[in-house]
DNA sequence: TATGAATGAGCCTTCATTCAT
DNA sequence: AATGAATGAAGGCTCATTCAT
């Protein structure tokens, strides 16, 4: 029993419709209706739909900040920081589908507000910092780390669309193969 | 004077409003008035709404599948190939902006009929066959293609967004750089 | 209070307004004026304009077939079967003018639906009966029992439109004397 | 060579499809398709749609006018009178089918103008005047002439529509007793 | 608290009408 | 004179939101 069963079962079926037709494509009734809840009582827990939207993309950059960074090695070496970013992307991917494909379609969009959109740029200020870091140690590359995470990020978030698409299979061997190709693209050569 | 201005007023209008604000989130107002139209113009050149989207997605996956094939080094090597795509995907999102925006952004969508998706299909066979071979040849590693595929454009449009959001500015040295890490990404190492 | 108030009140504004208007003349904004609800009410009683019309022709004809065959006389002599008929189409067409309008604008039209069309058949077919009966006992003329109704019917419902129209008063000895001239018409002589 | 030829041709453009269906459920652009003419023509010889109709009615009315009063027996007797009128009004009918519906379906309508219903009235009159002479012979019931006339005509134009859509053969024969039995409707018996 | 009937603004689309050619 | 492209008001319908129960 979580704080409110309603609450998460309307972000449940909202997270599930936003991630398969959008935003503008999906409708508060699909939503309640998905939700096993009448289209009223939405309104009791978030004011309107753009609030619901935010509210979820909120729960959900931090859902996802949360996988990459509890049990962060910061002592470790860039490649084990490297490896423990993916793999917990790998492993949010599986297990957070809709999550992972809701906040990349959501991220930057006309809808999003003030604080979802700090939310985001708090979050990729982490990965940023770490990747400033491997950078002054010289084992990876001297490029902006926003164009390194947009390299990886973009990188794996394209696979597992592709896998969602089931036009692709991807195994745990494609997996650590798809993890060495991100690595050679930003450790120094 | 074009073949018929209005008509590329509308797809011109229709693509911009389409990579700002998605499908379901652009009306025809918006579209109207953006291209200097009355509405019902609209539906001159357009059977409807959906029509519309379908053809401007057609269009645009025909110009940029042309961009990248045209003068295509056939008689190349891998690399040379991989400079070839690459550096045509960066001068098309330069000059096609809103068009590679637009791909990204609706490619798999709900609202495309299956010509839509077989052009979109045919276009990644294109570049699917090119790895295929050098594959083949063991110049880049023995991964499926369309992993491949994922991690190249993945990586480069991604960068791309967070170069339209104003977050990064793609200096030549860092699309020469991002080239670099790409194949990187995708060589035999 | 009824079954539904609502429902009551959007088929009531819409056979008024259809009566009056046609289908074609007649907007949902008009209904739902007339009804005093919203456009969108009209919406979760029926699904579309054609369903609204259909359902009012459908009740309509229900409507008229009861007062014609409650208390039929069916061990009756021909005379008083037109008599009961004659009369109950009357008293229908004080008591229910606008539906007796309505199926008589309507019937026949290119939005009525088969069920529509098959209702209307029906409720023909009994009147039919009634007269081949008449003329095997040799009572009426031996002509085509449509012809027949025609006659009647179409007597019967132009009388009823001049004096909807304030151009003739029908009085009570007039309806009498109508009903002796409709007899005539089709009385074996 | 008619007084124009456009104009004949949107005026039988028009009759037909507001004869098949009605006013409001006939579009500027179908009455231009059936015509061979631009829709902008139209608006050439007419101003708007309503003064078409209006036209067009008033040419209809004038037509089936003419066609009972020309070689009208002002010197026979009621019989005589009625066989003309009757007979006139099935050649009609046969010869101007969409005009003696499209009359029938927009008499009364909330379109017309009041030239139009002028001129209706003005021909009914015809009619009445004649019947009102028969009763004063004692030829015809004592009951109001616009009642004989909607008995009459309302008669002839339902057995008509029947026979439009083919449930019924209006073979000569037929046709004579349903003169005869119109006759029995308002003689004196 | 939860619902879903009710609403009306606004969407997609049509069509009477205009006007440049 | 004739056209048909262009327009925008208005129609059918949807849906975010409210509110009585």
């Amino acid at each position: 029993m979580a704080v409110n069963n309603k609450q998460e079962d309307i972000l449940n079926a909202a997270l599930k419709m936003f991630a398969l037709r959008g935003y503008d494509g999906t409708t508060i009734p699909m939503i309640a209706d998905e939700a096993n809840v009448g289209a009223g009582t939405i309104y009791r827990y978030f004011e309107n739909k753009q609030t619901l939207v935010n509210s979820l993309f909120q729960n959900s950059v931090r859902t996802f900040s949360d996988a990459l960074r509890s049990d962060f090695p910061v002592e470790g070496d860039m490649r084990q920081k490297f490896a423990h970013i993916f793999r917990r992307m790998g492993e949010f991917a599986e297990q957070y589908t809709e999550t992972l494909l809701f906040i990349d379609a959501t991220a930057g969009s006309y809808y999003l507000d003030e604080k979802s959109n700090e939310m985001f740029q708090e979050f990729m200020s982490f990965i940023e910092h770490q990747l400033d870091i491997g950078k002054k140690e010289g084992k990876i590359r001297n490029m902006p780390s926003k164009a390194m995470i947009s390299i990886v990020y973009g990188a794996f978030v394209q696979l597992f669309k592709v896998k969602c698409n089931g036009m692709l299979e991807a195994t745990p061997e494609l997996m650590k193969a798809v993890e060495e190709s991100c690595w050679d693209a930003i450790r120094m050569h």
